[in-house]
DNA sequence: TCCGTATTCATACATACGTATGAATACTAA
DNA sequence: TTAGTATTCATACGTATGTATGAATACGGA
């Protein structure tokens, strides 16, 4: 970990990768500032608690990645254009820890994080708001737009972790450019084949 | 705990309700055999160490899981029917934790359990040979099989978890019975259509 | 330079963890 | 009833956990 960073970066960076990767419980303060060259202390000292170094974790990867579907969703085009965008950066983009650590608290019975609600908030909000824009103007058909929301961003959400069900069982391999590509080509036909009027 | 149940039973009976809940990590031996009513070293003595409960857990549960589909599947009617049986069935079921558990370990970086493993390839296989057979009599549109199965099964099991999220952000509920009718209908209306050639 | 605050550091604390141990008890077949 | 095995039980072991403590050091403005 790159020392010239400040510690209470190198913290949030350290632990935003472990966090995403292993989960909240498996990974711990030792972990952290080891990896992060910081003290034992400095989780307490620079953010009160694990958990609130977790809370923090969210809040910094869930602001860029929120930030990108209210950006797509602001763009030219028509709304099941922009959806489409919005589906393949989710499916595409690099270093995308978002994804996997709102499935897996969202399958935990721990009372959600009040960032990743708000970050669900975000995306959600975005893609029915084309979805409504989508309807006004005919292009999608009729439905509610928070569950039509729900179903369009379920697809790249799953596919995204199902890169590791190994490709003889479910013939996804994100490693692989040209699957890569098919695969979002896969997913965009059937959520535009699904929301079309 | 029923104590009329032999202890291999009751463990394998508490440790599924809280590691489908919790999470392997966030979940003690001492929790299980308390709760169970055993001594701790029974985890120990039944079956070898935690982990090895914790494969023996979703065999348990995901055996029935993955029958359901199977038979579903052999049952009567149009690929399209059998498929939205399943799915309804995915959707509606009573204390069916083995769609967060698979979420939840998709989501995360470990080795994933062989037994989850085998679990995942069944349910695939199943709504795979279906959406075969749908292909072949022309009502379901041209596409690789396993990744239509994917497609498919990531709304159920996404909305299962997704009831979590509150009502004035998702729309979804399950609690309430209408509701529940009209997100299945949802649902099902969405990958029919996606689905349909 | 000096002072006061901010940060780092090693270490301690209490508790929790998974597993091992060996004695005690229960059970089954002869 | 007895012998032998299966199971239960309390307890111990070593290690790991999150957080607290107080001394040591670094730093920035006067």
């Amino acid at each position: 970990m790159n020392t010239k960073l400040p510690v209470p970066e190198r913290l949030l960076a350290v632990a935003g990768d472990l966090f995403a990767r292993e989960g909240y419980d498996a990974v711990s303060v030792r972990q952290i500032t080891s990896r992060a060259k910081a003290n034992l202390g400095a989780v307490t000292y620079h953010f009160g608690s694990k958990e609130a170094l977790f809370h923090a974790v969210i809040d910094r990867m869930g602001t860029p990645f929120a930030d990108r579907f209210v950006a797509i969703a602001a763009e030219r085009g028509t709304p099941l254009d922009r959806i489409t965008r919005i589906v393949t950066m989710v499916l595409t983009e690099r270093n995308l820890p978002a994804p996997a650590m709102i499935l897996r608290e969202l399958a935990t019975d721990r009372p959600l994080p009040p960032p990743l609600m708000q970050l669900m908030q975000r995306n959600l909000a975005a893609v029915a708001g084309l979805v409504r824009e989508g309807q006004a103007d005919g292009s999608i058909r009729a439905g509610d737009p928070s569950l039509l929301a729900l179903s369009v961003m379920a697809q790249p959400f799953l596919m995204r972790i199902a890169s590791r069900i190994p490709r003889d069982i479910a013939g996804v391999d994100r490693t692989d450019m040209e699957t890569q590509r098919r695969l979002v080509k896969h997913v965009v036909t059937t959520i535009i084949r699904s929301l079309a009027s």
